[in-house]
Formats: structure tokens, C-alpha cells, sequence
DNA sequence: TTAATATTTGGTACGCGTTCCATATAAAAT
DNA sequence: ATTTTATATGGAACGCGTACCAAATATTAA
């Protein structure tokens, strides 16, 4: 190839390096003073360089918000695990991890708009988060404890995706028409897991 | 009171006039071009007054969505009503109902994030918009099918809105992590409808 | 060194939502 | 006509995301 007059490009190691200083920067911004406070501008300020130097290592501000996402569904996956503990029943175990879910999302509704209400998010953006293994692990936790109440083979895939989109329905109910008289959460939360858990799938 | 002197406020008529003529601009601006195109700027030039007297009449551009939400929301109720006529099975219509609302926010990912993705809206928005006659319309459609199929006293509310906000739910995941390979839709919503038609709420 | 290439920087620019403010205008009472 | 009050206008400003571009800088081979 003998492609070796000039600079060389960064390193694989030299992106990931300065792509998680941002990324680093932008959850500390965003932790201490919310989603508001996460600007370019600000965030080149606070990194040390130009506001457009930004715009080499990201294609724009959502592919910095990918960085926060991580953040906030391990903090959220460690407070259904948290609530997990000393449970053994692998239906309570379900049901515990499903309040749990809904709950989270409805107790911090600031990470609840990052993470499903950012708008103009690229496809791209999201392809590549959502192929991370830690993203799938979040939510395969509920596939496997499905499986483990319904001990034959009942499409759990189909059931988690249902009760997964449901519980986050809910909570996007609540966070933004959350004047609605909408229905007692827990209830609408269990009614849900009713159909994860019916015997019967088709009619 | 004698509290006559000097320029009158508007009458109510007055205010509800200009704050309509704004909306159907903006409805005009937003089906023509798209979400990006409504700005207060640009809606100033088309109205022919100046950006800032806009603020005079609304409290912000939230504010002005109120009124493409309630277009959009009849836009939608047609589109199911439309897909109702001649299904006479009450489980089958609701059914329809279903997979025609859950189809209309995926067909629609732009009117889908106006009205479930506005970011920063005030709460005072929503309520506002939400205790408007022809908005509580929209969702007794589904309270009236429900009943229809279940003759007795279900908890019919409850069986709603945890339907609504699970369909609701499918649509946010579909047009927001699109990439994620989820099951089928169709199936989705079935299995939604399960819980929302099972016997037994508790266990 | 020099030449070549990759990257960073700085500046300018556009349109955005929104705020503030001084001024102009409209409509009534005196 | 004058005064009083409500509203409208225009302009400047702030910070925002983002695009473009010329100049500077870093890093390598020759």
C-alpha cells in the first residue's frame, strides 16, 4: 500500500479517547445541571477546544447524547436489580422488576426525555446504540424473567417487546400528558403483565 | 366599576380570533413543510405582524401546537372511523381500532413526535388542551369499544388507558428505536388486546 | 530540510426561541 | 385636543445547533 507520506489518520485508540472525553464531559455537565446545560458550545468550553473541533469526532449533538443514554440505562437497570434483590418468586420477580421499570422512568422524567423524546435522532445513531451488548442486556433481563415464569416456549420474544413498549408507553403518558386523569400506574402497570403472562396468545 | 378610561383590552372574541388565525398559518406552514418549517419568525412574516407581538397572544411555540395537535388528533379519528365502518363484531372493531391507531403514529412519525415528542411543554399545554371536549372524544372511542366487548363492569377505564398508553408505547418504540429488530406490530397490538380483554385484572 | 497530508482552530454566517425595552399606535374618557 | 391606557412594533441581544472556509499546526516520508 505504501501509504505512508503525510500525517496518519488518529488511531482507533486516539478517537475512542477523545470521543469519551466528550462524552465524559457532557454527563458531568448533564448530571450536575440537566439537559438543558448540554450545549456545544458550553461543552467545548469546558473539554478545552474549538466549538467546531467537536464536530470531527461527532456528527452533531445526538451522537453525544448516545454517551448519556448508557449512563442512564445502567442507572436504571441497577435500581430494578437493586429492588430484585431477596425476591425469589420468578412471578414477583416479573412483576417486581416491572413497577420497577415504569417507576424509574416516571421518577426521572428529565433521563425519560433523553432517552426516548430526544428529537431528530439519525437512525444511525440509534442502530449503533442499540447493537451494544450492555443495551441488549438491559433489556433481555426482562426476556429471561418471562422465560422463567412461563416455563414452556411462548414467544417470549414477542411478549418482552409488548411489555417492554407498553411499560414505556406508560410512562411517556405520565411524564407528558401527565394532567390526564390517567388510571393508577400500578394497575395499568399489572393489567399490562396480564397479557405477558396469558396462557393464550391468538384467538 | 367605571374602569373605563383609556384603550380597552381585547375582547374575548378579539383574542380567539388572532390566536386562531396564527394556528391556521401554522397549520398551513406544518402540513406544507413539515415540523422544521413552523418557527415564530416565519410565522410572523406569513401572518404579516412582527415575531414579537405573537408572544402577546401566545405564551410560547408549545403554545402554538395546541392547535396542530387538535387537527392531528381529528386526523387520526377519521383515519379509524374510516376503517370501523362496516365491522360489526365488537371485538373485531376495537381490534380494527387498534391496529389503525397504532398504524396511523407509525405512518405518521411527524405528526406522531408533534403531539407524543414536543419536548418542554408546559404542563398548563397539556391540561389545557387535554380537558377540550373533542380531545376527551378521541379516547372514549376506545372506552365505548371496550365496553361493547365486555358487557359486564371490568374496570373499563383502566383496561383504556393501559390500551392506550401500550399502543402509544408500540408507536414511541417503532418510530424511535426503529432499528431495534422488534417483533411484529400487528402481533404487538394483539397481544396488547389480550390483557386489555382478559378476565380476571387480579391475580 | 522540505513536501505532503490530517487535523485543529478561528471567524463568519444563518436561522432558531426567547427576553428586554423604547417607542409608536389605537381607542376610549375627559 | 388631550390624557390615559392597551397593545403593537422594531431593534438589539443572548445562546443555541450547525455549516463553510481559510489559516494554522501536527506528523510523517522523502
Amino acid at each position: 500500500m505504501a501509504r505512508t507520506v503525510g500525517r496518519p489518520p488518529r488511531s482507533a485508540a486516539e478517537i475512542q479517547e477523545f470521543r469519551s472525553k466528550i462524552g465524559r464531559h457532557a454527563l458531568e455537565i448533564y448530571r450536575a445541571e440537566g439537559f438543558g446545560a448540554v450545549s456545544m458550545r458550553r461543552l467545548a468550553r469546558e473539554v478545552g477546544c474549538a466549538p467546531m473541533t467537536i464536530y470531527a469526532h461527532f456528527e452533531g449533538k445526538t451522537d453525544i447524547l448516545r454517551y448519556l443514554w448508557a449512563d442512564v440505562l445502567t442507572d436504571m437497570s441497577n435500581d430494578i436489580q437493586a429492588k430484585l434483590t431477596r425476591i425469589v418468586g420468578p412471578s414477583e420477580r416479573l412483576e417486581t422488576a416491572a413497577h420497577a421499570f415504569v417507576a424509574y422512568w416516571i421518577a426521572h422524567p428529565d433521563h425519560f426525555r433523553l432517552v426516548f423524546m430526544s428529537n431528530d435522532v439519525t437512525r444511525s445513531d440509534v442502530r449503533a446504540f442499540v447493537t451494544e451488548d450492555a443495551t441488549r442486556a438491559h433489556i433481555q433481563v426482562f426476556s429471561d424473567l418471562i422465560r422463567d415464569v412461563l416455563s414452556e416456549e411462548h414467544d417470549v420474544k414477542m411478549r418482552t417487546d409488548t411489555l417492554i413498549s407498553g411499560m414505556i408507553g406508560i410512562a411517556l403518558c405520565m411524564n407528558t400528558i401527565g394532567d390526564y386523569p390517567w388510571a393508577d400506574v400500578t394497575l395499568m402497570t399489572k393489567q399490562l403483565l396480564t397479557s405477558t403472562l396469558a396462557k393464550a396468545t391468538s384467538q
